[in-house]
DNA sequence: AGGCTCATGTAACATGTTACATGATTCC
DNA sequence: GGAATCATGTAACATGTTACATGAGCCT
């Protein structure tokens, strides 16, 4: 499983609370993972325990304390014993395919407005996706980081320091490419659902 | 969930065995969903006690018996109330956009054997579903049924008979949209994978 | 006063994965 | 004789989901 891992990188992009995590799950890293706040304080307890991350009490003023976690030694050992070992590529599981192949006993025209939803959902997605490319990515030249990185960890090698934004945006371009091609076979199913009119 | 549902729509196609069952999850079935055998016969047996299907013992001439499974009026009521419901359109969860965002922590260039094995792995699917598609639907008409269905169910709506088909192929579709998809990404991943060469 | 955001959690339950177990037949 | 296929299952464990719980402060 790969939680723990996304979690980790996560932490290594920065550091912040199980609260301020699962925001994150439901932007950023939600592009291409989901958890709810109770799996991530769950696994975060024993991260913990397991030495992966370091928990550090941060006061706030008007808000309620917070533990903010950052990645300790052995979490960036896991992830990058994590990152080398060869992991199967998943199939996918869409329940509205199991609707479509169904529809065929059922009334098919019914679903053109589940899938008539979807679309939009994923057109909704598309444009989330498309401003936040335009907002992070289109500086021609990566601006020189102003306030250089606090310290180069110890551990592991170091890769040039904008991998990590190009790399950002490798995976927002596959969630584009996601999106645009849902888009598209949606377009080609609600076709194929019109020609089974309602009373055919 | 949906795995009942699934199995509800593979036995409607065709009653089987959950053996079968499970070889169909990994054939046309699992372009879209994936399930153990153990995940099969435990939920087979759940739908069993519900009444939602109906179980007959096959003896075969040389092979152990088998329960052939297929459909009861109870299933297909649940299975129609399920596709009336609307659902959340999902997002996906891709291991391997976690270890790319992970790479920039790490050696970019050593994610890229386990980028070109993704690849190879969705160019083969695609091979695979092209052969599909070629062998089940290149038909320009579809042949008339030269046995006719054995009965009208009693229950529902029933949509013409190449409903059916023609809604596997829109599957199908989507299953190729998607292989495409994800080979075309994941050469704009390697291409960036490259500029992070071993020794910068 | 009521609802929202920030912040962290417990408990119960549903699903999914991995390992193990059995036994017949067919193919090499 | 050994491996693969057909066929069905149990048990233990890991993950994920849903519901519930608490409490401070901010906004209207």
């Amino acid at each position: 499983m790969a939680l723990e891992h996304a979690i980790l990188v996560s932490l290594l992009e920065k550091p912040g609370s199980g609260y301020e995590l699962a925001r994150r799950f439901e932007r950023s890293i939600g592009y291409f993972w989901t958890a709810t706040h109770q799996q991530i304080y769950r696994v975060l307890k024993r991260m913990e325990n397991d030495g992966w991350v370091d928990a550090r009490d941060v006061p706030q003023q008007g808000r309620p304390d917070k533990k903010e976690y950052s990645v300790a030694d052995l979490g960036r050992a896991a992830l990058s014993s994590w990152l080398h070992d060869p992991i199967e590529p998943e199939s996918v599981r869409h329940d509205l395919a199991v609707k479509i192949r169904g529809a065929a006993f059922d009334d098919p025209a019914a679903l053109i407005h589940e899938v008539e939803r979807h679309r939009q959902a994923h057109r909704d997605r598309l444009t989330h996706y498309l401003a936040g490319q335009a907002r992070d990515f289109t500086e021609p030249e990566p601006k020189p980081d102003p306030e250089p990185r606090p310290a180069a960890q110890p551990t592991g090698p170091q890769p040039p320091p904008d991998a990590e934004r190009e790399l950002q945006h490798a995976v927002l371009r596959g969630g584009i490419a996601y999106e645009r091609m849902m888009i598209g076979w949606l377009d080609d199913v609600l076709a194929t659902l019109a020609r089974f009119g309602p009373d055919r």
